[in-house]
Parts: C-alpha cells; structure tokens; sequence
DNA sequence: TTTATTTACTGAAACGTTTTCGTAAAAATA
DNA sequence: TATTTTTACGAAAACGTTTCAGTAAATAAA
C-alpha cells in the first residue's frame, strides 16, 4: 500500500497511460457530457490510483478562477472578527473555496499592499473589515476594475462604492443599550466611542444620540470620547471623567475591552457597580459574562453575520457583477441588548 | 488621475507598447542582471503606470512557487492558536508570503481532506496543528512524498515523521504547575487531561506525574480523567470528584476553559478558593487574568512560538528539504507558571 | 439505402509567465 | 585591426490545464 515517490502527476501522464487524450481526462475531471461510462470509470480508477490532484495553477490560469477568496481583517485576534471568519472559512470550505487571511493590523499601508497582494493572487473575490482610519477606498478600485467582487463588513465605506456592503445594526444596538441606562435611572451618561472615521462609531453615536434625546437626557460634551479603544486611551479617559464630580452615573463604552477596563477602574476606586456606576460593553466579548458584576453588552451575532457573508459571496461569484449594480443597499444585521449584573 | 478600465494588463501589453520582449520585461520585474539600466526604468514606468501586477498563477505554473504556504489548525478562535496565527501571518507577509487558513475543526476526516486541498493548490508549506485525534499522519505524505515541507506545531506527531516539528514544553509546564501545588500543601490533587492520542496531554500528564512521584504524593486514579475538555465533561468530572468526601483540595487542568469551569462550580457550591480548593490551568488565556479570583496557570509565549515557526518555515522554504533530514530533532519553546490568586 | 444527427473522442491553441539558448552589438583584449 | 569577452536583448519552449474546432464512428431519420 505504500505509494513510493508518486512523483508530479499531470493530466498527460495518465492520458498517455491510458491511451486516452488529455481532452478527455480533462472532461472526465470535470464532469464533461459526451463521454462514454466506460473510459470515465477507466479514468477515474486511474486517477485514484496514482493519487493525482489537480493542478489549480494550471487550471486557474486557463479559466481564471482560483477557488480561493481573500480576507482582509484588521485582527484576526479581536473576537467578533475570530467567530466571523471562522463562519466564513467553515462555509466556503464546503463550497470548495480556500480562504487567504490577512491582516491589515490597523494599518491603511498595509490594507494598500493586501488589496495588491490579493489581485495579484487572483483570487476570486475580496472580504474586508477596514482598518479604522479607511476613508479613502481607491486601494480597492484594482480589484472591482478588475471584475473581482469586494464585499466589506463591519467596518464599511461610509462613501457609495461598488461593493457588496454587510453590518450590524450599530445604530440600533448603542440606542437601545442607551434607553436601557436611561431606563434605569443614569442620567449622568458618559460615552467612550471609538473615532469618528470609522462607520461603526458614527452610527453608534447616532444611535445614543437619539435614545437620549428621545429621553430628553442631556448630553453632556466633557462626558464624550473619541478615540481608539485601547485600555490606555479608556484609562486616561477615565481618569478626566473621575477628576471631579458630579460623578458620572452610567458609562457606555463602544467595545467590551473598553468596559472591561472601566471596570477594573471602579474596583480600584471602590465604586461599585452598578450601584454607582452603570457599566454597558459592545460585542459580547467572552470575558464580559465572566467578570464579576458580568457585563452588560449588545450581542452581533458573529456566526450569523458569517453565514450571511457567505452566502452573499458565493451570489457574487455565481451571478458576476451584474447582480451587484442593483443590490447596493447594504445588508443590516440584528443585534440585541444583553442584560447582565454590571447595570 | 481615474485609471478608467485598466483591463487585463500582462508582461506581453508591456513589452508591445515598448518593442520589446516578454522576456526583457521578466528579466527587469524580477532583478536579473544584464539588463540596460535606461530599459530597466523604461519598463518600470510603464508598469506603474498600467498598474501592472504580475499574474502568480501564470508565474507559478512556471516555477512551482506560489508564494502561499497552508495553515491547518484544530479552530482559529482557541487563544493560544489565535495568538500563534497571528504571528506567523505578520511574519510571513513581512516575507512576501500569503498564508491559506484552514480549520480542521479536530476532524480528522477534514484534516485528511485539508491536506489534499492544500496539495493541489501547490502552496509551498504546510504548518499544521493536528487534530485531538490523529494518530496516523499518512494523509500528509502527499505533501512529503511531493516535496513540500511539513512543519508540525503543539499537536504533533507521536511517532517519527519526516517533518520539522515544533512543541511547547508541556512536561514541564505540568511539573512546575504540579510541583507548585504540592509545595503550597495539597495532597488530594486531581488531575483533568485531554484526550491521551494527542501528545501534549501525554506530556503533561508525564510531568505532572514526575512531581507527583518525586514530592511522593500518591496519584489517586479515581481524582484522575482523560476526555476532550469542553466545558460539559469538566462539570461531569466535577460531579464525580464531590460526590464523596474526601473532597480533592485542588485540580489541575490541562486547559484554562476547564479551569473556569471549575472556578464556576466551585462558587456554585461555596467552595472557597483558594483555601478549600487551589485551580491551575493551563494558557494563559486571556479569561484566566480576569476572572476572580485570577486563575494561575502556564503561559506558552504565543508570540514566541509563531515567530520560531516563522523562521523554521523560511529555513526550510530556503534550502529545501535537505536541510531537514539532520534536524528531525523536535523544537523545544518554554513555558512558565503565572502565579495568581486561585492558588 | 442514403442522409442527417448524435456520440466519443483527438489535436492544437491558449492562459501569462520564466528560462534556456542563441545572436547581434558593444567593449575589452591582443 | 583582428579577436575574444561581455552585455543586452529576442525567439521559443515549457509549465498543466481547458476548450474550440474537427473527425470518425455509431445511431437515427428519411
């Protein structure tokens, strides 16, 4: 049973040990009609034999397709992006797509190159998740020029651009994770948003925006905060909204590392929550249910999310980009509040 | 400045808008010597300004290189995989290296298919992370037999395999876990492994025994369990291990979700940590800090071990497989224990 | 029976590179 | 000046597949 030195086997050396063409291992391969029952079985059995696969180099530069689809993430670390991709690469992978990952570590270089990188490869079509600073998406025209479909999630282009464009419902989850402080009683409401550039935190903004005035809660300007959400950011923060009182009674934070870090703060200063303060994450980080007082967050829903990229790609490839010109409205998906001890 | 329909472009557009050869344009795009340096800059400009991208299907049916190396891990969102992952990425993008990702999601059945796929994209490398289960590797001799590198990490071969294979330090990460326990005073030690058909539970579980044996506390087989350590047969472990005094006075778990899962159980019934009852786990996942109390356990340094596959990778991309053949010796990375509040 | 149609296959070109071999022209050497 | 060496480039083959156009045989229709 030991298959020794199997050596590269090509579509010709079985041709020729079968007497047969290349055309016609090449149908066979293919599920081609016009071939006879008997030389297929012929030729399969032979090609089980020797163990020959597929040479999708060969057979991507004659019919220019790749199988593969190309990923562009800012980290595949952070959780959200973790639970999404690993949707993506488990439906694909059953259709028979290979995915290539890469991230762009926040960086518009290195989305620049990876977008090169990816049309270079020739891959069929393009996921991204922008890096946080994207405003500009001509990076991206190589690819759609070039009849490769984008599809952006998460973090989309705020501008029109000719893509298949997938996200969360942000406006929806920062409203109602706002009515349900104001609900509670918070009036003196702080919110540490990640920065304005990016879609996400402008609709999350919008949507915290509108529960407090439909609430009729003032927003108070010192008690806002743009920045990217790391926890030294979140701490300096903190430290400005601490440095006199009136305390705040409720903090909304765009992410749950940012909560995780508030709370961490409060135990330091011996604030406890939620009597005191009121805490709300963004994303429902693992961690966020498992700290003491667990937090409350807005649940994305990755795996879903995933699934819905999923099948959006493969309607792209199916249909080519015909099927985009009308389809431009971008695809929102739910979210929901999820009520923990921290309010 | 639109670049409007830049069209198909390829080497031979190039060389006609210039009278010149395909072959002079190959020779400038990849460095060859003997070329004009006034043709060299000619043709550089001309690519810029078609925004030329050379076509790595075309150029590795030509060379067999594709620039690509395969990724198969068990799932991409287990931390220490995670971590790892990211840091082979960012090193071989840093390389001009494109990563493919798969997830065997610890089927074996998909891993052996996995193999094959990666096979037939022709990617130049194969860094896999087995299964919980694999315990014949002749599905990657299609990838060996065809001289593409295999380079195993964490879970790797039991038996001799030709392939560089790298691995945590798992038996002294337990003994120093093990020995920790029983110099803080713990004698009832239980003990909840993996599965023992994966190798790094073989380990640990050798060094856990080692500091058993030299500390001569006895091993109570009944306070012992091997299965796959999800969160749903910890809690039955846990069952049997209270089911009668005299209750364990710590455990040891070969994985930081166990060890959570205990932490879990133990407030659930009021067992004092850690005074009733000392937790390790095994990580150092992000939760494990968090969580309180924090849970000690073993850090592997992610980081460190996706920087050494980095470079064993490009040794092995570099001089092929010969280089190989004396170094089948596997690599060792350390581990050290982070004592926290749970002991 | 003759003619049209279908079936089963082959030959050859094409995809876009890289690379070997060959050959002029230029430069160095005699 | 004549000869050798070096430099700069072109022609063409090759990588392994797919597919178009074509053909001979088998089958169906007339």
């Amino acid at each position: 049973m030991k298959k020794k030195n199997p050596k590269k086997q090509s579509i010709q050396h079985i041709a020729a040990a079968l007497q047969l063409s290349p055309a016609t291992i090449s149908r066979v391969l293919n599920n081609h009609p016009h071939v006879h029952e008997a030389t297929r079985s012929k030729v399969m059995t032979m090609v089980e034999q020797v163990g020959y696969k597929r040479n999708v180099m060969a057979s991507g530069l004659r019919t220019n397709k790749t199988h593969t689809i190309g990923l562009i993430v800012p980290r595949i670390s952070m959780f959200v992006h973790t639970e999404i991709i690993t949707a993506i690469q488990n439906g694909l992978h059953a259709h028979g797509y290979n995915l290539i990952i890469c991230q762009s570590n926040d960086s518009l270089a290195i989305e620049q190159d990876l977008a090169q990188t990816l049309y270079a490869s020739r891959v069929d079509a393009v996921i991204v998740a922008c890096t946080l600073f994207t405003s500009d998406f001509s990076h991206f025209d190589v690819l759609t020029d070039n009849d490769i479909p984008v599809l952006f999630y998460d973090r989309v282009p705020v501008k029109p651009y000719p893509a298949c464009i997938i996200k969360g419902d942000d406006f929806r989850g920062a409203y109602l994770a706002t009515a349900h402080l104001v609900e509670l009683g918070s009036r003196r409401i702080a919110y540490i948003s990640g920065p304005m550039s990016c879609n996400i935190y402008i609709d999350r903004y919008a949507g915290f925006e509108q529960a407090m005035r439909q609430h009729r809660v003032d927003i108070d300007p010192d008690r806002i905060f743009y920045h990217e959400l790391t926890v030294d950011n979140a701490r300096k923060a903190l430290h400005r909204l601490f440095a006199r009182r009136p305390y705040p009674d409720a903090v909304l934070c765009a992410n749950d590392l940012t909560a995780l870090t508030v709370l961490t703060f409060a135990k330091e200063k011996g604030i406890s929550i939620p009597q005191e303060l009121r805490i709300v994450g963004y994303s429902n980080d693992p961690r966020s249910s498992i700290v003491t007082p667990s937090i409350t967050t807005v649940e994305q829903f990755p795996g879903r999310i995933g699934q819905v990229i999923v099948s959006e790609v493969l309607k792209l490839l199916k249909h080519g980009r015909e099927g985009l010109l009308q389809e431009m409205a971008p695809i929102v998906t739910p979210v929901e509040l999820i009520r923990r001890m921290s309010t």
